[in-house]
RNA sequence: GGUCCCAUCGUCUAGUGGCCUAGGACAUCGGCCUCUCACGUCGAAAACACGGGUUCGAAUCCCGUUGGGACCA
């Protein structure tokens, strides 16, 4: 048995979006528990369009959700030399023919063919052609086989067979040397010894006629594996307009990589009732005979519920080192790390991103807090001076506040006013937080520390008392 | 237009002829927990696209219809 040799192709015109990122990650799976090898090749001959930049990003997008490639980056710019090569040897074989046919003229012979009720395919005008000008430009075209039937054995979408007289002779290399999609793909595959194709559905159609010029050049046939496409939450086609289909804004927007992956394989493949799977447990279990055939749309929503369950997880320390950059966003100033591992021991139980935690942080760091609308009318009223005083007053009275301390104190002056809990504490969340929802006011209490406290509630001491002044 | 693919709760899915009174998860709604908001927990509502077959029996197999999608340009 030789070893499995799978590979991720990108174009570089844009960002990895969450397609290409399943894709990558069902492959990078299989070559995983398959002890494997996984190739990075950026498909970059369309020269106009590939930028420097958007293969910079597919690295880095590539590096956060952790799927590590065995070899390359390849470079198709850098192979054009072979697949002219290539060309040139289907053409000696006679397995390949010239065509100077001008791109205007084939145009115009499709849309007599349409208007007919014909298919618009390629009448080989050039194949019996027996002068060759060498002045004048031309493509190379492969001569395919137009009798019998092409079969496609995929390990997703099962046997599927295709009438060769619906394939017509597609250009290989163009008249300015640049080999054509179909062409590169094969060439590269089967000089690279890919054995496993795993690729979007979107290429279906092309596996008969890659397998023809597979059989042309006499390259060992890979298994080939379409995944279905993602859809976008309306189940239309993704697209821009639905979020946030790249990976990075996905790191943006405070995922974890861990989770992002969780989510991406469960569109599509499953085992069992399972939701969660760490890495280990996915190159265990993962199976291409188990990965869907029907396209999925994506469900926001369960990536954040995946999202805050891997957040609740995470290694504290870790989870504090990527929540820094979210922090440095907003422009706090970080005091220090014990500070700041409580805040996140404290808040990771309650959000859905670190984008969410950022924001919930405020008031921890901000100098003065600044009151929310809502809290401010329902309790920043006269009723609550008397409770911001004798909060400050006992606590004044305290060596050291830490939670529990910070509960008896509420307790007590529960009990004192006879108030039921809740009256007491809300009015003191707001003077310290701002607002009406937050942790537990002991926690928050014991985090914020004796001092900010007692200074937080002379600032509301301060603001009731301007306010009754007017 | 031609070819190809797909079709179970709103969404991701389990299901490979009897275990299905169709299971799980997210989202939704409600109870409990509770100093608020969450978490957690318990519960509810929610689907086999339609029509024909095959079979003692069909979500499951076959055919058709409808609806989505991809490719060819």
């Amino acid at each position: 048995m030789s070893q499995v040799r799978t590979r991720f192709a990108p174009s570089p015109t844009g960002d990895l979006h969450i397609g290409g990122a399943r894709t990558a990650l069902f492959n990078w799976l299989f070559a995983k528990k398959t002890k494997g090898v996984f190739i990075l090749r950026i498909e970059d001959t369309d020269v106009e369009r590939s930028t420097q930049e958007a293969v910079q990003g597919i690295l880095d997008a590539m590096k956060w959700l952790g799927l590590d490639w065995d070899e390359g980056p390849y470079f198709q710019s850098e192979r054009f030399r072979l697949y002219q090569e290539v060309a040139e040897r289907l053409l000696r074989e006679g397995k390949a023919y010239r065509c100077y046919c001008k791109p205007e003229e084939l145009e115009e012979k499709r849309r007599e063919a349409l208007r007919a009720g014909r298919k618009p395919k390629y009448d080989r005008s050039c194949l019996e052609r027996r002068v060759h000008p060498l002045s004048q430009p031309f493509a190379i075209r492969f001569l395919s086989s137009d009798q019998g039937v092409t079969v496609v054995e995929d390990l997703i979408q099962g046997r599927i067979v295709f009438d060769n007289s619906e394939l017509d002779d597609l250009i290989i290399l163009r008249s300015d040397g640049f080999p054509t999609y179909n062409f590169s793909v094969v060439v590269d595959d089967g000089t690279m010894g890919i054995t496993h194709v795993i690729r979007g559905n979107d290429h279906l159609n092309n596996t008969p006629r890659q397998i023809q010029i597979y059989q042309a050049l006499e390259f060992p046939l890979p298994r080939f594996a379409h995944v279905p496409m993602i859809l976008g939450p309306d189940k239309k086609k993704l697209s821009k307009r639905h979020g946030a289909p790249s990976v990075m804004e996905y790191k943006k927007m405070g995922y974890l990589p861990e989770a992002v992956v969780n989510y991406l394989v469960r569109l599509g493949w499953s085992y069992g009732d399972q939701e969660e799977f760490t890495l280990e447990e996915l190159i265990e279990k993962f199976t291409l005979e188990a990965v869907g055939r029907s396209p999925a749309a994506i469900n926001p929503g369960k990536l954040d519920w995946l999202n805050s369950q891997y957040i609740k997880k995470k290694d504290l320390d870790e989870l504090v080192r990527l929540f820094l950059p979210f922090l440095e966003e907003k422009g706090y100033l970080v005091p220090d790390l014990e500070f700041l591992k409580k805040i996140v021991s404290s808040l990771r139980e309650r959000v859905k991103t670190l984008v969410e935690m950022a924001n919930l942080s405020e008031f921890y760091f901000a100098e003065e807090v600044s009151y929310e609308e809502e809290g401010t009318k329902r309790y920043l009223t006269p009723g609550s001076l008397l409770i911001f005083e004798e909060m400050r007053e006992a606590l004044s009275k305290e060596k050291l506040l830490d939670r529990d301390t910070a509960h008896r104190l509420i307790q007590q002056l529960a009990e004192k006013q006879g108030q039921p809990l809740v009256k007491i504490a809300q009015p003191i969340r707001v003077a310290l937080t701002g607002r009406t929802a937050s942790p537990p006011l002991d926690e928050v209490m014991e985090i914020l520390g004796q001092g900010k406290v007692i200074r937080r509630l002379e600032k509301a001491i301060k603001y009731l008392e301007q306010k009754e002044g007017k």
